[in-house]
DNA sequence: ATGCATGAGAT
DNA sequence: TCTCATGCATA
């Protein structure tokens, strides 16, 4: 315990598990990164939002069901074929990958739930043919409303994939960070700044387009810079840092990796001599579920209400939406951790 | 740019 | 089983 908890999160340092955690309650940071609504539905926080918002989502939900409750087939379709390395071709000159990290702490507030009845209410109303009652202003809590918070481990990156990346087994990462999470109240912790970090992600994304240079380039270029426990990330990643659709740690935690590898390749293009890895386009196989609009209205409008279902809840859900438990069960699990991204919730 | 998914580590 | 960091697949 002590501070920081933020610092950096790869980079060198021996390995230490810190037993972080504080189970209060994190600190400021903890807070400003918690709200965010989705788009549509939870516009407030507080109260009388939900209950017409969810009145209506459970409505269009409703509505939907009903008329379309005959879907030719089911939408999911997770099949991931196996994606056994066949060819596997190394990338680039990919190296290294792997960081593993203790992780920090994660403190939590947890909130009550609410009506447990509204569940079944909502549950009920799910069916075909129902209209919605109304629902008990319970304070549901507002996904947003308290929630929230913190932040935790910083990162894995893994993954046995067929095609490249390649992870070594050697874990790095630092972790500094083994003083960080105070207790509780521990030290005071050196707040990374949510409009730094925002300013760098807008000049990032600047120098690298003068670069030339696509996300996924960099993102297989990383691997070059041989930074001890970093290896490749993909597009995605860094699409998300510089729209800063990533947790407030993750996003401390790429950033000096990227400052390094915009660096090194001004650096490198100063001197003429660049070299762009591309990566190579192997076997993709794995298919996306995709899950409509209306079941995705009714699944949001129980996570208004209920951001964490039981296993049990998740279950009834699924049938009711005639989908796969699983693909219920992940898509709870993605829009929570939606909802604790940093856009919204430090500095806007 | 994002939705759905995987997996390691924490609970 | 959840949370987090990430990624493949896709709109």
């Amino acid at each position: 315990m002590m501070s920081m908890n933020s610092k950096q999160p790869f980079s060198m340092h021996p390995i230490l598990h810190e037993p972080k955690y504080t189970p209060l309650h994190s600190s400021s940071e903890a807070i400003r990164r918690a709200c965010l609504p989705t788009p549509s539905l939870q516009g407030n926080i507080f109260a009388g939002f939900d209950e017409s918002l969810l009145q209506r989502a459970e409505a269009l939900a409703a509505v939907d069901i009903v008329t379309q409750k005959s879907h030719p087939f089911k939408p999911d379709a997770t099949y991931h074929t196996m994606t056994t390395m066949t060819s596997m071709t190394c990338t680039p000159t990919s190296s290294s990958a792997h960081l593993h990290h203790p992780s920090v702490l994660t403190s939590h507030h947890h909130h009550h739930q609410p009506a447990q009845g509204l569940e079944g209410d909502l549950l009920d109303h799910l069916t075909p043919g129902i209209s919605l009652g109304g629902m008990p202003g319970s304070d549901v809590c507002s996904t947003a409303s308290h929630s929230h918070a913190h932040m935790s481990a910083i990162n894995h990156m893994q993954h046995h994939h067929p095609q490249a990346m390649n992870m070594h087994p050697h874990g790095l990462g630092s972790h500094g960070a083994l003083s960080a999470s105070g207790g509780g109240g521990g030290g005071g912790e050196s707040e990374p700044d949510p409009r730094e970090l925002e300013s760098f992600a807008e000049r990032f994304k600047q120098r690298r387009i003068k670069l030339g240079v696509t996300q996924a380039d960099v993102g297989s270029a990383l691997a070059n810079l041989k930074i001890p426990g970093v290896g490749c990330l993909s597009q995605s990643t860094i699409c998300r840092f510089e729209s800063l659709t990533l947790s407030h740690n993750n996003m401390v935690a790429l950033k000096p990796i990227l400052e390094a590898w915009l660096e090194e390749a001004e650096r490198a293009q100063r001197e003429k001599m660049s070299k762009p890895e591309i990566f190579n386009g192997g076997d993709k196989k794995r298919k996306r579920t995709s899950i409509a609009a209306p079941e995705k209205r009714s699944l949001e409008a129980y996570f208004a209400v209920q951001p964490r279902p039981s296993s049990e809840k998740i279950a009834a859900i699924a049938e009711k939406l005639d989908l796969k438990k699983n693909v219920v069960r992940v898509w709870f699990c993605n829009q929570r951790q939606k909802q604790k991204r940093m856009k919204f919730s430090a500095a806007h």
